[in-house]
DNA sequence: TCCAAAGCGCACTCAAAAGGTGCTAATTGC
DNA sequence: GCAATTAGCACCTTTTGAGTGCGCTTTGGA
């Protein structure tokens, strides 16, 4: 489905919690008391997103996350990159990115299929929205509906 | 994932082709020798892009199917919403769609969350974006690697 | 010095979605 | 009548998504 996974879901709304904390550490304790996420999901998301270099965490009793990057300096398309793996764009055009794609030992590939234009215009619009333009006007609060939870 | 179905896939490949054909009829057959397709599943595809009214369909011998209206009046999000069941963008901004959102008995709801701006935008995408634009120039082939698939 | 709070890591289960197939009509041109 | 084609329903298999179990490591403070 064209959708964007819980997973991400719960990354967006970690890092929007991060950038209004402004460089202040917070936990995933703290995070999951604001919106009503599963604990555990959460951390393994930012456990994810540190990997990928968005977020630094600090260990020990007082530790927690913080954004890596200036809110400006962040792309939707990073985080779908660090959340989802793959990155839903690979043509024959970029020859760098060239696993995965199906398109290795294709016989006839020359001309774009239409599918890899959508794919392209998805991936622009992903690369060129900014956690900044989504944390801009007010708090945010959840609107999907979880079920019950572990402890959270 | 964020992607598209190979049901939509193959639906834009299929509509992409009856474009080409310019109001003459295309059977699944026809499709499928020019494109490594499951012929099988190309049917499924075409039977609910017909019903929703996006192809004419014509039964019998030489039968087969057309485009229901012009390149330029179908959009991705016409192809999606027939394909892929479901719309992606539920908001509570839009009263008329309330089901399957989880927003109903949602306590908190006032303000969109960040999932909900991508969604918009992503799904403003599909609905600007018009089969015309995606048959301009060219044949068009298909890139994916299919397995070992029925008769076809 | 000990302990509680927090992050780290692996693996596992459960449910839903995606993709494809079997089989049998119903329709229509030759 | 026969062959080609769409129509409809049910089923299977694989993959992906979401969440949990369990234990370890790090760190601050009582």
């Amino acid at each position: 489905m064209l959708q964007l996974t819980k997973r991400t879901e719960y990354g967006l709304l970690a890092l929007v919690h991060l950038a209004d904390r402004e460089g202040a550490v917070a936990s995933v304790r703290e995070i999951c008391e604001r919106y009503p996420l599963p604990k555990r999901t959460v951390a393994e998301v930012l456990k994810d997103l540190q990997h990928a270099g968005l977020v630094d965490s600090t260990r020990g009793s007082s530790g927690g996350y913080t954004l890596a990057r200036a809110p400006e300096q962040v792309t939707l398309g990073d985080v779908v990159r660090a959340l989802e793996g793959a990155p839903p764009l690979t043509t024959c055009e970029s020859p760098i990115v060239l696993k995965g794609g199906g398109c290795e030992v294709q016989p006839m590939c020359p001309i774009k299929s239409p599918i890899q234009r959508v794919r392209e215009r998805l991936w622009q619009m992903l690369e060129h929205t900014t956690l900044r333009s989504l944390v801009s006007s007010g708090p945010h609060v959840y609107l999907g509906a979880p079920g019950a939870v572990e402890s959270n």
